[in-house]
DNA sequence: CGTACCTGAG
């Protein structure tokens, strides 16, 4: 290949050049292109058409400053819209406005093709003001000029717009071409729009303009996108019928909706259909087969696809790494990666962090923490945003949630913009009471971001608020909201739910009920518990047969637990028990831990046993439910030898069994343990709190059956929380302060009773979460209304 | 010159 071009004049270089441009691969068109002895207008443009067959936009760019600059050759009018091509294609509007200035400076600007390419790229870029401006500004205008400028409003989902200049068109005198219908066809595709897809269909026929391989692609696609199986198949069948050949877009678009859905049945069908139909050889095709079994969790089959192909590019290589993490084998994932390496396609950002997700997924954090400082060292690619989620996501799989948060206050500091996959991540691990102030700085860097217009992250923030206590910052969001969905709703009657306040709850469903929303299994849930709260079981029944009835959704446990609640809360055990014995599915744990709640309340003690026992069954190792059935048969008089139970596992460590809880104080979190002496409290502080233990004898029924802890604080020492209570109140006077508390155990009457008092006498709000629910205390009284 | 487009985080 050395000086193949020695001694050649420059018309037969040019020759050559472009032959190998043309048909040869992209690296022998440069390496004789770099040989020239004098590279002229149509050497640059073989080079450029190369470039755009292998649709490598950036290089096309590239090239343009080089032959401006460097040979200071100026492009002729077939060159320069191939040029803007890659603008348009690549997001780059920068370099088409400077293209734009160029081509009014040599007087090219009444060319139709030029400027309908820059047209193009305004249009593409979604600069759709700068695109009608310039459309305005064309003498002349051809069909491209229309369908460029509807171009650039469908890409602005201004389809209003864009279907006006339509209508626009053909008053002025042109008849949209297929393409124009393809361009409309394609929007309402993406958009989901289905009828509106149809009718055009319709019209476009009536025309007497047949529908193309665009246009059943654009449908195929459209339909793909949202997971619509049966219709996407319907349209490729109807495709075929009508003897239109697909072509390789088609087929993937197909192969990624079967990928995301895992049909692996439907993936080996068009797999098999594809070879017969001889697209066996096409990258796109493998890619998306490579894609596709990885996705399936048949990464053999996806390596012999790979194996088999011919070419491989980045997505290839991806694709198959990101098959061999998702299925556990790291290692493998990593030869690969050193092969990609060696090979002529480098890793980009995406294999980077595709093999440190996979690290992390499989937790070795330790690979995932090298690859992830070795990717700027070694592979010469700056981290990115995706690559810091990636750690964080792993480590919250794992429940490190002080690492994980721990890495984002890292990426913060090193001013790494968080994005939405970010705080979706981070937001669920701070929804406790303890992490007030992390969500409402969470909230801010939200806001910075302009990240409150995903729908998703206002569902999330709304959801986190209530969590940590502050109700009131998630209605704010949520009549904030212009759009909402039904996650958007549930979330908040939910959030009442949790806060024990039952009227907003009820008050919410039935704002609800005036939109079109229809509310879903997850509402129900919700709106029976909320009837519980308020003690309406007349309403809670009623509205559970609706759900049944006009709904037509069958009762799920949380549903059932839901109901068992309603009646155990008013103290209607037989109709409870009823209920259980009514029931379609196999009760779980929740099930029996309400009838539980429900008879300790209520002071049954043979139905506490009862359900103890089933609880038991179903979780015979845990150490807690086999202490709370012992008490319950010392209560009850049965002796202890008749426990069919076997000895549950033993506790690892001496901590699972003690009482804990935990406050945030100044940026940190202090825990206390049950019984301890506590250094944080001064002697004051703790003399009261002897004061302040009841003097209750050991429990009884009157007062409620003992569950977890201990309720004689005589034997066990002073409950955790209340060690909490003192510090909070000794560190602060503020009446405004509200103190929020989360404790591993659920609260014994005793503490809870005191809770009550402190709200009342020091005019403080209490937020206390217990393994059992969340209590707001104020002014004397709980939100839990003294049932949990 | 204008239309469909395969890989990574929820």
């Amino acid at each position: 290949m050395k000086h193949l071009l020695k001694d050649l004049d420059p018309f037969t270089e040019t020759k050559i050049v472009g032959m190998y441009a043309k048909c040869g691969s992209l690296e022998d068109a440069y390496k004789m292109f770099d040989e020239m002895s004098e590279r002229n207008l149509y050497a640059w443009s073989a080079m450029i058409g190369a470039c755009t067959r292998e649709r490598k936009w950036d290089e096309v760019v590239e090239l343009f400053y080089l032959m401006m600059m460097e040979d200071g050759i100026v492009p002729d009018e077939f060159l320069f819209p191939k040029i803007l091509q890659a603008c348009g294609n690549s997001g780059d509007v920068e370099t088409g406005r400077l293209i734009h200035g160029v081509v009014i400076k040599c007087g090219m600007n009444f060319q139709l093709r030029v400027n309908n390419a820059i047209l193009a790229v305004y249009a593409k870029c979604g600069f759709s003001d700068l695109a009608k401006r310039f459309f305005d500004s064309m003498v002349l205008k051809d069909t491209v000029s229309w369908n460029s400028i509807i171009t650039g409003y469908c890409q602005k989902g201004e389809l209003e717009k864009a279907r006006r200049f339509f209508e626009l068109m053909r008053e002025e005198g042109f008849e949209p071409s297929l393409v124009t219908w393809n361009i409309l066809i394609s929007s309402y595709s993406q958009l989901g729009k289905y009828d509106v897809v149809m009718e055009m269909m319709i019209e476009m026929q009536s025309c007497g303009i047949l529908p193309d391989v665009f246009t059943w692609t654009c449908l195929i696609s459209g339909f793909a996108q949202f997971n619509r199986k049966t219709e996407a198949l319907e349209c490729f069948e109807k495709m075929l019928l009508a003897r239109v050949q697909p072509n390789d877009v088609t087929l993937i678009s197909l192969l990624s909706m079967y990928a995301s859905l895992k049909d692996l049945k439907k993936g080996r069908e068009l797999h098999a259909w594809a070879l017969k139909a001889g697209f066996g050889e096409n990258l796109l095709v493998g890619n998306s087969l490579v894609d596709m079994y990885s996705k399936c969790a048949k990464v053999e089959a996806a390596r012999q696809v790979f194996d088999m192909m011919l070419a491989r590019d980045m997505y290839t290589w991806n694709s198959m790494i990101g098959g061999y993490c998702q299925a556990g084998y790291c290692g493998k994932a990593h030869d690969l990666f050193r092969k990609m390496r060696e090979s002529d396609v480098k890793p980009t950002v995406i294999t980077w962090n595709t093999l440190i997700s996979g690290y992390m997924q499989n937790g070795d954090d330790d690979q995932a923490m090298d690859l992830f400082q070795r990717m700027e060292k070694d592979g010469h690619i700056k981290q990115d945003t995706a690559s810091w989620n990636a750690l964080i996501a792993g480590y919250l799989l794992t429940r490190n949630k002080d690492k994980a948060l721990g890495i984002f206050r890292q990426m913060q500091s090193l001013c790494v913009k968080p994005n939405s996959f970010t705080i979706l991540s981070i937001l669920p691990a701070c929804a406790n009471l303890i992490a007030a102030k992390k969500v409402k700085e969470l909230h801010c860097c939200v806001l910075r971001r302009n990240l409150d217009c995903e729908l998703s992250v206002a569902n999330s923030l709304i959801d986190t608020f209530a969590k940590s206590g502050n109700i009131k910052y998630s209605r704010t969001i949520f009549n904030s909201l212009l759009a909402k969905d039904i996650i958007t709703w549930n979330t908040l009657i939910a959030g009442y739910v949790i806060h024990g306040r039952a009227v907003d709850a009820i008050e919410l469903f039935n704002d609800m009920s005036h939109t079109e929303l229809k509310p879903n299994r997850g509402t129900f849930v919700s709106v029976i518990s909320a009837y519980g709260l308020a003690r309406m079981v007349g309403e809670g029944n009623r509205i559970f047969s609706r759900m049944i009835e006009e709904h037509h959704i069958s009762p799920c446990l949380d549903h059932c637990a839901a109901m068992v609640n309603l009646f155990g809360r008013s103290g209607m055990l037989e109709d409870a028990v009823d209920f259980i014995n009514n029931m379609t599915i196999e009760p779980n744990s929740s099930i029996w831990a309400a009838l539980l709640t429900a008879s300790r309340v209520h002071g049954n003690i043979e139905l506490a046993v009862y359900a103890g026992e089933r609880l038991l069954e179903l979780e015979p190792e845990n150490a807690l439910i086999y202490q709370l059935v012992l008490q319950l048969y010392a209560l009850s008089g049965i002796p202890e030898d008749s426990f069919k139970a076997k000895e549950p596992r033993k506790m690892k460590d001496a901590k699972e069994c003690l009482g804990w809880s935990w406050i945030e104080d100044e940026n940190t979190v202090q825990s206390f343990v049950g019984g301890s002496q506590c250094q944080q409290i001064n002697w004051v502080m703790h003399s009261w709190i002897k004061h302040m233990a009841p003097k209750s004898k050991r429990s009884d029924l009157s007062n409620g059956l003992p569950v977890e802890e201990e309720e004689s604080e005589a034997l066990s020492g002073v409950h955790s929380e209340k060690l909490a209570f003192a510090f909070a109140l000794s560190k602060s006077s503020s009446a405004s302060m509200c103190m929020r508390v989360v404790k591993n155990m659920r609260m014994c009457k005793g503490c809870h009773e005191t809770a009550k008092f402190i709200s009342n006498t020091y005019r403080r709000e209490i937020y206390l979460c217990d393994s059992k629910c969340l209590h707001h205390f104020r002014d004397g009284h709980c939100s839990c209304n003294d049932y949990w």
